[in-house]
DNA sequence: CTGAAAGCGCTTACAG
DNA sequence: CTGAAAGCGCTTACAG
């Protein structure tokens, strides 16, 4: 393997101006860094990791802690996730070093790591709502970004997309279209993510004079069939009087709740209008629901390269406050979502 | 943090002797090394694993590249494998770097790792039949450990089930219980594994003097959807006389293959029995399918250590064929296998 | 049983 | 614009 010095003794130069042609520092000569790069190509040349890292202290690597979870959705967006930021770290040269969590205490995995590793930084993802990670690892001074908005006061890099915004924008969809009976069908409330897009909801349907009964907002893990029981339940006005419309937490929700409203011989967007927050996972594609479903888009994709470089900026000295990200879901109306239907001009009664 | 020169310090050794001490040397006194452990306590001593990588030439991490594949049986076992997996590393005092492949070109994410980054090996998964990647790691010299079998010649260290064997030991139990028109359900058969499983499944049949039509081998991705259509069209006859048996190359298949016999008013293990190989996965528990399915058991779980270690093994200098494990998985008999029913006793009548 | 010394391959003040 | 030098924190022959 060549090393900084074998280009020297190539080139008659010292090592130390290699190192600096190759890093790009201003102050080399151009001629004599074309000699040095085209040298360094042609030994193939390759910066030993370790060196750089003993003399600068950084490991170049990041960790990332999964919790397992039981449900398949999670599997789906940790391997989006992992696709997408393994490639957005590769540019900046770092590394992800993943471990699995079982354990029960939410910082436990983080603390064998850091002792384990030399580790630049964390990737979050998954917050709860005042989320013991952050305390932590601000404590321990560990740089990290989180993947979501927990309210921690939120002195740390972040990259979410705006939950309530999510939750607000599909209900004043639904309200100018004339609907007053809108149900959520929300994530597992435990979730940061979940717990904003409840609050989102509920403020929008005040701020439309609009009450919503508590039986009509309900949140799991999001499934098919958590859906399909959920929307046939609402429909067959077990809760009361049922709802003209369902915002739906994920397509994968949406799609139960369209088997529902088919089984309960109704149409959609007819009869009951469906609208989704739609993270744009390959497995499940809106465009393809009959009808096309509505929906706020946020690709999860799309996360993954400004959490990988907010995480390196931050790691590199720029100030957290400088590398929050609230991203605003886009709304795409397809054929889900339609006039309310005769009969539904009414608000639920109050009780 | 502490240095090996801050713990000689304060007990007035030399580095080298804190570095013996530590890392378990014979020939140190034995009040000297407990003295230095001690105090390496007190100090919250951590070595500094860039130093140690710089001077060992040994990284300390290990790669491991997955393929993004949309079925989700696939994450399934590749969380299963990374749960595992990581911690067994863990104790080894190594890291999993990851990094997701989306290259046509079998190599080419191992390439590219192999130049960003210093890895003292890779964990391989999924192995195809002649695998592309066993013979370029060899040739680039960089140790790995397969998980499965391929056969390139196999002078390199593996940990497999005996995927042959598991086909030979259905195929056994169900001829001893009388029945001759057995059908195999098998796995993608572009992987070693269901070719193994094919081969094993033809030569237990030719062994009893049985044979099997075409039409009676599928193999696809393990899903439901296809366990169900393939069992389907085989119980109507579609393809000739019907099995009485389906060995099924998972719990999945075979939860498809259970509802195609209940669909057609048939019933297990009365009229068509059933076996499948169970990787225990937690998702799918076969003692819960009803009737509990009988199995080649061979929890995915217990492969991970003998992965890790094997691995680090190999990186540390035990030769290759020392380091191939081949396991044989255990047959356990449950409710969903039982006498051939009257009328399928004949084997199927030669075309 | 312990120590002094060299060296792993880099980066970066400090000079010039 | 370039070089000589020090040093990052370890390991490991080589002496004694």
């Amino acid at each position: 393997m060549a090393t900084l010095k074998d280009i020297g003794t190539e080139l008659g130069l010292s090592t130390a101006t290699v190192s600096r042609a190759l890093n790009g520092f201003p102050e080399v000569n151009a001629k004599t860094r074309d000699k040095v790069r085209k040298t360094a190509d042609k030994l193939g040349y390759r910066p030993n990791r370790s060196a750089q890292r003993l003399v600068t202290g950084r490991s170049g690597m990041v960790g990332m802690i999964v919790k397992i979870r039981p449900d398949l959705s999670a599997d789906q967006t940790f391997v989006e996730i992992l696709t997408g930021l393994t490639a957005a770290l590769a540019k900046r040269d770092t590394d992800l070093v993943l471990a699995v969590d079982q354990d029960p205490d939410p910082v436990a995995a983080y603390k064998r790591m850091l002792e384990r590793d030399m580790l630049d930084g964390f990737i979050l993802n998954a917050p709860v709502p005042q989320d013991p990670r952050v305390d932590f690892l601000t404590q321990a001074g560990v740089p990290f970004v989180m993947h979501g908005q927990c309210r921690n006061d939120a002195a740390y890099p972040f990259y979410s997309i705006d939950n309530q915004g999510v939750s607000a924008e599909a209900v004043g969809m639904l309200t100018a279209l004339g609907h007053k009976r809108i149900a959520l069908l929300n994530g597992d409330p435990g979730h940061a993510y979940a717990a904003d897009r409840l609050a989102g909801f509920a403020a929008a349907m005040r701020s439309a004079d609009l009450r919503v009964p508590v039986a009509f907002m309900a949140g799991a893990a999001p499934s098919e069939s958590f859906g399909y029981a959920q929307a046939l339940a609402m429909l067959a006005g077990q809760h009361g009087t049922p709802p003209t419309a369902f915002v739906c937490a994920s397509t994968l929700i949406a799609a139960g709740v369209m088997q529902a409203v088919e089984d309960r011989g109704l149409r959609v967007p007819d009869d009951v209008s469906v609208i989704a927050h739609d993270d744009a996972l390959p497995q499940t594609r809106a465009i393809n629901f009959s009808p096309a479903l509505t929906v706020t888009r946020a690709p999860l994709r799309d996360a993954c390269a400004p959490l990988a470089n907010h995480l390196i900026d931050h790691i590199n000295g720029t100030p957290a406050r400088a590398l929050q990200t609230l991203l605003r879901a886009e709304l795409i109306r397809r054929g889900s979502t339609g006039p309310v239907p005769s009969g539904g001009e009414m608000p639920w009664p109050s009780t």
